[in-house]
DNA sequence: GATTATTGGATAGCGTCGCTATCCATGCTT
DNA sequence: AAGCATGGATAGCGACGCTATCCAATAATC
């Protein structure tokens, strides 16, 4: 297909796919004249996908190429490339050196981690970016006045534990290895818009359930 | 204390702290004389709360006014404002009109919510921002091919409900009903990337655990 | 009391980001 | 042969989150 049907089927414009071939989040069509090239179902749904990375995970534009990148780098193991590409995610701000809220922060999270047995946080004695989201996050709720110990992030720690069996389990619905890693860096970015949605709707259900008098008269899960 | 001041405890330049008084993210500082004002400890607090809000939880600014002015309209009681604070936050793309993938979208969400049991994914007719969040995340999905049914969403949503439940617990040991207002609309937005972060930090795990040979040896939660 | 420094307020501008509009030579289509 | 679509290059736009500069009024200091 051409780039106009590229763009059609897509919903995006063409001089925005245009953009992404410049800026290398999507190969260059296979060239069939000097004037044009031809795309094909491979290339749709790569821009579908970098389209929902970029709209939905909100995946700055030169990230999505990095994440991409590391997805098709070839030399790298399964695991090694699921890692790879969510490594490449967002940074966010630094965790700050001489902060004491931060050094705090830090050591409540190795704790956590300990406590819990996660042992990946970090590669190449590195930070992971999760690694040090995590702890910019809590060294801000410490500064709130939050409670953010070992003993409240336990709870967190332990569900996610769970949504990762879940998703592990989708990705190895996937029947090939680039599938699954396709799935891998899809299913982390695109379901957390999902989970992070169902939970503002299940605080509002919990919200109702403590603090309007009737309640709602059900609904048990 | 003077803005000076609050800046530096705050770590915020005053150029910044200047601009977020005239977007209204800040009450201004009791006038002490024409050329001066008072600010106090509820100051540098909210500022600290606004920063934490916009930097971390990546919340537009104007968005942020609204959630805070939610946040403290009085004429509502608790459960709404709660409701309402999180209402003004992001919007993000409307799930769109024709398309057939975002109806087939919206019916698999209402058939989840209806399947859990939850009732408050609407008000007065309108959708909420994370109901249609949700649906335009699942029609994203769906369009990629992933498989994105009741099915799927259930395990994630029990495990948003008993987020909230643990979310819930954390506001109501709040002592102030202000505080927990505030409590509310913080934990919200800064529990969000703690939980993002654990996630992926649980993949990394979950993913060496299958995928890497001879296993972590152990780490039972 | 004169001088210097600081304050808060207003305005305009900057840097980044994700596109988008315009132009152009080529060459496919009819 | 005529006309139009194609892909490539370039420059610009609009939103956003600040930031730099200026200013008159006042506070602090000598």
């Amino acid at each position: 297909m051409r780039l106009a049907e590229l763009s059609e089927r897509s919903g995006v414009s063409t001089a925005t796919i245009k953009y992404y071939l410049r800026e290398g989040l999507l190969q260059p069509g296979r060239r069939v004249s000097a004037t044009q090239a031809e795309y094909d179902g491979a290339h749709l749904r790569r821009l579908r996908l970098v389209r929902a990375l970029i709209q939905l995970g909100k995946v700055p534009v030169a990230t999505a190429r990095e994440v991409i990148a590391a997805a098709e780098d070839e030399s790298l193991d399964h695991h090694l490339r699921l890692g790879a590409a969510t490594w490449a995610l967002p940074h966010g701000p630094e965790p700050g050196e001489g902060d004491p809220e931060a050094d705090a922060a830090g050591r409540t999270v190795a704790e956590l981690l300990e406590h819990i047995g996660w042992q990946f946080g970090q590669e190449a004695g590195e930070l992971s970016p999760a690694y040090r989201k995590l702890v910019t996050a809590v060294a801000a709720l410490r500064r709130l006045d939050y409670p953010c110990d070992v003993a409240h992030l336990l709870p967190y720690a332990r569900l996610a534990a769970r949504l990762a069996v879940t998703d592990m389990d989708l990705v190895e619905e996937q029947p090939t290895e680039a599938g699954q890693i396709e799935a891998a860096v899809a299913l982390t970015v695109l379901y957390e818009p999902v989970l992070l949605s169902l939970r503002r709707l299940a605080h509002a259900e919990e919200s109702a359930r403590r603090f309007t008098d009737g309640g709602t008269g059900g609904g048990e899960v």
